[in-house]
DNA sequence: CTATTTAACTTTGAAAAACAAAGTACTTTT
DNA sequence: AAAAGTACTTTGTTTTTCAAAGTTAAATAG
């Protein structure tokens, strides 16, 4: 037998990357503060966990406007989606001996 | 939309713990050192985890002897096994909306 | 029978990660 | 002009993770 967490990505054992990865994968395009009112976290926390995102080029950012406001959108990118892919599947080949 | 992390366990944010589990979930007794050697951990590491897992009883501890050698084993408890199910359905739930 | 090795830990301490709170810059709303 | 919102950054605390070394007791080797 080998090790049945080594194909599990570090990235994800957060589960508020994980959850934002998720809502990444569904939704092309998500804003700051809808990603901080739905995992409930506080600004810095959730820009920390964003940032190790991005320095992975795991998600990326779109500095914008509405009119005259600031808005901050983030996507995931192709290697986000693949690694995140890949975890899925490590995860479910893990359990997947039941 | 809710948030969709509330529902992950905390004790199952460790690739480890749930790499235990989920080990403990298909064999239903695992050594100490069998645990060590396929996670590749080291002692106290593992003990650590071990111990987490043990007081949140999701798992037992089975000290025996192999003939006068002690052999402690671990094994899932129903509770462990509930709450594993529980964690695996949230994160299931939070990806298939694929 | 003495020395080394193995099993299964516990203890200690360091490093990393998570997190909240406050501060910042700029803008919009009142 | 004052208050509030957006998207952070900075600071510092708390929590978590982990390795290394020490521990106890038994097994095996010489």
């Amino acid at each position: 037998m080998k090790n049945p967490i080594a194909d599990l990505n570090k990235i994800f054992d957060s589960r508020i990357r994980l959850g934002v990865m998720s809502m990444l994968v569904v939704n092309n395009e998500i804003g700051f503060n809808d990603l901080k009112q739905m995992l409930e976290l506080t600004d810095g926390n959730l820009a920390s966990h964003l940032n190790t995102l991005e320095q992975a080029e795991f998600i990326k950012v779109h500095k914008g406007f509405i009119g005259r406001k600031t808005s901050t959108t983030y996507s995931i990118t192709a290697l986000g989606k693949q690694a995140f892919k890949a975890h899925l599947d490590a995860l479910e080949k893990m359990i997947k001996k039941l």
